[in-house]
DNA sequence: AGACGGTCGTTGCTTGTGCAACCACTTGGC
DNA sequence: GCCAAGTGGTTGCACAAGCAACGACCGTCT
């Protein structure tokens, strides 16, 4: 039951993605990525966040995330500071064309979501939301204890 | 309510395969992808399949699943088979040593599904399994229409 | 039979990603 | 103050994936 429902999650997953990314790509909008990272840093409480901070809410490399960071800043959507209190750091934002890049990708991600996910999930999207959201919580609760795991078989 | 589920979807989907890849990895096995593939042609009917109807069961372009399917051949897990009734295409089947990576990997990988989506979904297994079938099925159905709005527009 | 459009699978090229190594900097102990 | 250990972010390298183009082949129509 369980495993059926996990291959399930692995083929929704793969599918509407593919569809949505799509539906972005004939609209000559960036990818889902791109919109996560925007959103992500957008929404949190100081409009802005340190590298380390977005690469914890995105699953994703450090050296991946940089590079992606890049090519996000090259098309003038997000700008680096320089943080004052470590030197070492920058604080990431969302510039002004990034949030028109975001006003814009919103209507035809939001359509996508409905069309290929939303409608079909219907009256179980709470129960659905409720139970991917425990399953997110616990592997990033777990997330810590695996790489303490993994540095104490070294 | 839907948006939230959408979000929802893609964290677990992202953190939970992430792990579970992990766990592959530290028992020094090939990934999912690998295992997906060794597992959709095995569990066919003839146990076979023509290149093209794997790439139809997975979602990915003809070019990247033939050079995984050298990569998996190359590791003698797969054969490809020439086809009497076409010349162009052929056969894929799973070598002994095929079917005994995927008695070794399923153990590790039904370990995974439990550890970090079993045990999180629990009673709602059968509900959410049923709305994201929906939602694949829902995608699948549309893939021929949209590939043929897509070259319309061509 | 011969020609033509469409399909199957591979290859060159470009792009994106992870790992390991690296520098710059901070933090804690002496 | 200074040194060692650890952290934040970038770079070199290897590898995987998609797109476009290609060669081989099928099916159909004349």
């Amino acid at each position: 039951m369980a495993i059926e429902a996990w291959r399930a999650l692995l083929g929704a997953h793969a599918t509407a993605t593919d569809r949505i990314e799509a539906m972005l790509a004939e609209a000559s909008l960036p990818s889902l990525a791109w919109y996560d990272v925007l959103w992500t840093i957008y929404r949190s409480p100081d409009k802005q966040l340190r590298h380390f901070e977005l690469a914890d809410e995105m699953v994703m490399s450090r050296s991946g995330l940089s590079r992606m960071i890049d090519r996000i800043q090259a098309a003038g959507l997000i700008e680096r500071r320089s943080c004052p209190s470590d030197r070492r750091g920058q604080h990431l934002a969302v510039t002004e064309a990034g949030q028109e890049m975001l006003r814009k990708m919103w209507p035809v991600y939001e359509a996508g979501i409905t069309e290929h996910f939303a409608t079909l999930v219907g009256d179980d999207a709470g129960v659905v939301g409720e139970a991917l959201r425990r399953v997110e919580d616990a592997c990033r609760a777990r997330a810590p204890k695996c790489a303490e795991a993994a540095s104490a078989t070294h």
